[in-house]
DNA sequence: TCCTTTTTTGCAACATCGTTGCATTTATCA
DNA sequence: TGATAAATGCAACGATGTTGCAAAAAAGGA
């Protein structure tokens, strides 16, 4: 089923506050991972709190996770239906463009399996490409997106 | 040959300064990766604009790079011999254990080849592993290291 | 060894990012 | 519509990282 901000928020019996909609409205819109900063520059001048807040709580439902994309800025971008507040699972790598600065879910690239050496035991893995984009390619430099 | 201290700071022609020279010891002594932090709280009493300022002069000079290991808080290590004050290589995958906090460089694991969707084009990629490492398994709880 | 030059340091001040406590406001539901 | 539990907004704080500038230190030659 298509999801809403309304469901989402239903589902983990969470209250519709504006800046929440507003937070799902965004993530939905955009296919792409957003940093607090980007979220807060593109919402209707939201408490900077407020938004630390509520990023965390959907972190805590298994609405949003963390996505680690190389620049050691923290992105979040909603989780698939497999989350929930119990676990997360976010197996697919993530690109983030250099140029525009996006970072996207590779939702078809799923981690690789990897020869770990003896003695390690792997519970999860992070993989992330840098590069351009489609969108940057062929379009020379371009202005660095706000998302 | 074998890299010291001095050797390192002498071949980039960098000055050989009290807190260069301990945070190469450092580094080269621990063969993990290590933070701003630890490097700050394991030395004698730096002063912490200087360690920042060191940290960058040898990531430009191709000594040492930040290392991407999933926790959001850069890591430094050594760089092998490849890097240099023009190009950053490093090609192999890191390891975070959840337990005592150190991440270590695994320069046996490459990084996997990945089959990109049309459209990106691949300059760079990390691949960040999480669990437990080979000290840390059947220790138990464990206080997480200082390093 | 001492002197000069250039690099590096250390300090003050500042910017950003993120958190906590608490009173006020708001969403929800009876 | 009113009660109540949840969520917000504000003040204050801590950690992380940066810049400008004067003082100190390293390097190399006389």
């Amino acid at each position: 089923m298509k999801q809403t901000p309304t469901s989402i928020l239903t589902n983990s019996n969470l209250r519709k506050t504006p800046i929440r909609l507003q937070v799902l409205q965004l993530l939905l819109r955009e296919e792409t991972a957003l940093s607090s900063q980007q979220l807060e520059s593109n919402l209707h001048k939201p408490d900077r709190i407020t938004l630390y807040r509520t990023l965390r709580t959907f972190e805590q439902k298994g609405i949003v996770h963390q996505v680690v994309d190389g620049t050691n800025n923290p992105k979040y971008a909603l989780c698939l239906n497999a989350c929930n507040e119990h676990q997360h699972l976010d197996q697919h790598a993530h690109f983030h463009c250099v140029q525009c600065g996006k970072t996207i879910c590779l939702t078809e690239v799923s981690q690789p399996s990897i020869h770990t050496p003896a003695g390690f035991v792997v519970q999860s893995s992070h993989l992330a490409l840098q590069g351009f984009c489609p969108d940057c390619i062929f379009k020379g430099k371009k202005k660095k997106s706000t998302l």
